[in-house]
DNA sequence: CGCTGTTTAACTGCTC
DNA sequence: GAGCAGTTAAACAGCG
């Protein structure tokens, strides 16, 4: 095959171009994708404030050629600087004080590398767009739009990342696709998580995966309960399946998710059972033999085969709309509760957990699905904190992808939140998440940066990839150069906590209330994100990934300076 | 015709 | 260095 040989075929930041998009972004654009829904809920308002014509005119090589300096500065490390997770993760706490030596040319980074490229993979940016979604998948058209909506960067060159995501969805077999409706025509499929796709990405960090999902695929012997398990079945025999259609396709359509057997399935697609108004009342009039089902069901889970719980999940997925379409009337609270009866098996702590998390959690779905599959069991439960999710095939204790999500949020909440239930406290300080490490580039941190920060070292090298953020900009009249990056942080938490308009109504609680309660998370996403702009208004993104991004950025940057220092 | 989806290939960078 | 994860490009088919 021939390539095009491009100067590089990773594009870096160094690539990114400078920014002259933010005046298209709606001023108003302010987000939390985890816990208002989704951009779903914001296309309405995004819509015409960027276009991609605009912005195809710009390339990586614009980009590079209209900042020498740039490009010799990370030429030195350039190729470390990008592709090192690690090396941003372990940011040096000395950063701070290293950042303001360097603030010169750090303001060039900062200005340019507003809209470099985030550091999330492909599937990182899948796996939380469809996390994000209320239904837990998305067609492809949102899965960019949401993209689009979270990282400017990815509002040019749609035709190079997008053909990425394609094939991203397409290669990995932890993405499934539900197909649509014949009387709901549109383009392309629903595409969701694999159950099995678990906890991809640990610890709520986003950038790259431990090792690579890959679904046992089934034995298509005709026996349609002969779905997999069998460990010596190749690919080749999954993408040799008989499609429905009678060409050879790949399996990984998912077809009857309310079928007892799958290939013979009387839904074939997701209006199939969203319009079984049948299906949907004898749903709605069995909840409580559906909660002893699901907990049968969680309980087999394990053992059943990752098909058959790719089918259990799809269930749930179309269960919950048709729960969601009943509910549809009723306010969230009255929703979370019914969907707190539909799972009345769990027990009261994780019904408190469920409790709340119904407070920010967009729909009753994701708690929903969320205690559909968390155990009660002490040591599943630590076992839920502890491993990878991965390998879990055979792993009674495996979850499906959503308690990723799920986990996400409840280490937003921080270690002191999750002292508040009982059942999870009584581990004292050994329990893992009183000392667990949200990733800084995890979404939760969005939600928890804004407020108390956590007190480990990672958390400190975030606050030094946010000072240098703020610092290089906002502080760049204070003559800082000899303070210390205890000053610094002083600095910075002063600023933080002082928040100087009217204009927002939020404000970070005390630290005597609580500061990691659920209704507290989406308003110190949004006091970060006013912080973030009240810093550096000139450079305002308007999305809080991106900045996240940006810090890193900011630190691999200055980590490098640093480096080149010393030597 | 454009979008969606699949597949292959080459390549880079990281981990072991 | 091998293997793996991820990226990018491209060709192709199917569909609306």
């Amino acid at each position: 095959m021939m390539l095009s040989s491009p100067p590089s075929k990773y594009q870096t930041f160094q690539q990114s171009f400078t920014n002259g998009m933010n005046g298209s972004v709606p001023g108003s654009y302010s987000m939390n994708p985890m816990a208002i829904g989704g951009p779903s809920t914001l296309h309405s308002g995004m819509n015409g404030g960027y276009g991609s014509g605009m912005l195809n005119g710009m390339n990586a090589a614009a980009g590079m050629n209209s900042h020498p300096t740039h490009h010799s500065q990370m030429s030195v490390g350039g190729s470390a600087a990008y592709p090192g997770i690690n090396q941003g993760v372990g940011l040096s706490p000395n950063m701070a004080l290293s950042m303001c030596i360097n603030r010169r040319t750090e303001k060039t980074y900062r200005r340019n590398y507003t809209h470099a490229k985030p550091p999330y993979s492909y599937i990182s940016l899948i796996t939380m767009a469809l996390q994000s979604s209320q239904h837990k998948m998305m067609t492809l058209s949102e899965i960019y739009q949401w993209i689009m909506d979270l990282f400017p960067f990815y509002r040019q060159n749609q035709q190079r990342w997008q053909n990425s995501i394609r094939h991203s969805l397409s290669f990995n077999d932890c993405f499934v696709k539900v197909p649509r409706s014949p009387d709901k025509p549109g383009k392309g499929s629903y595409w969701s998580l694999h159950p099995d796709a678990g906890n991809m990405f640990e610890n709520g960090c986003y950038l790259r995966r431990q090792k690579r999902f890959k679904c046992k695929k089934m034995k298509f012997s005709g026996d349609s309960t002969d779905m997999d398990n069998n460990d010596n079945s190749s690919s080749e025999e999954m993408h040799q399946q008989q499609s429905p259609s009678g060409s050879l396709s790949p399996s990984k359509e998912v077809t009857s998710p309310s079928s007892p057997h799958p290939h013979t399935s009387s839904y074939n697609d997701i209006s199939d059972v969203m319009d079984d108004k049948a299906a949907l009342t004898q749903q709605q009039s069995s909840v409580e033999q559906n909660s002893r089902k699901e907990l049968a069901d969680q309980s087999s889970n394990a053992e059943a085969s990752p098909n058959e719980r790719m089918l259990h999940h799809q269930q749930n997925i179309y269960s919950h709309l048709h729960q969601q379409n009943a509910d549809s009337n009723l306010p969230h609270p009255e929703q979370g509760r019914l969907s707190a009866v539909n799972n009345h098996h769990q027990n009261t702590e994780v019904e408190n957990i469920q409790h709340s998390n119904h407070v920010r959690t967009s729909s009753p779905v994701d708690a929903n699905q969320h205690s559909n599959s968390i155990t009660t069991n002490t040591r599943e439960r630590q076992n839920y904190y502890h491993e990878p999710l991965l390998e879990t095939k055979s792993d009674p204790l495996s979850y499906p992808s959503h308690h990723s999500f799920y986990l996400s949020q409840l280490q937003a909440a921080g270690a002191h939140q999750v002292q508040h239930y009982p059942g999870l406290s009584h581990h004292g300080a050994s329990h893992p998440l009183a000392h667990s490490f949200t990733h800084p580039f995890s979404i939760s941190s969005l939600m928890n940066a804004g407020g108390e920060m956590q007190s480990s070292k990672e958390m400190r090298a975030y606050q030094d990839a946010m000072q240098q953020y703020s610092y290089g900009t906002t502080a760049q009249d204070v003559h800082h150069d000899n303070i210390s990056p205890q000053q610094i942080s002083t600095l910075e938490n002063a600023t933080a906590s002082t928040p100087d308009s009217g204009d927002v109504s939020t404000s970070i609680p005390s630290s005597s209330s609580n500061t990691h309660s659920p209704e507290n998370l989406q308003q110190q996403y949004y006091q970060m994100h006013y912080n973030m702009e009240s810093a550096n208004p000139a450079v305002s993104t308007h999305d809080g990934l991106g900045s996240l991004a940006d810090a890193y950025y900011q630190g691999c940057v200055q980590q490098h300076n640093s480096n080149a220092a010393i030597a």
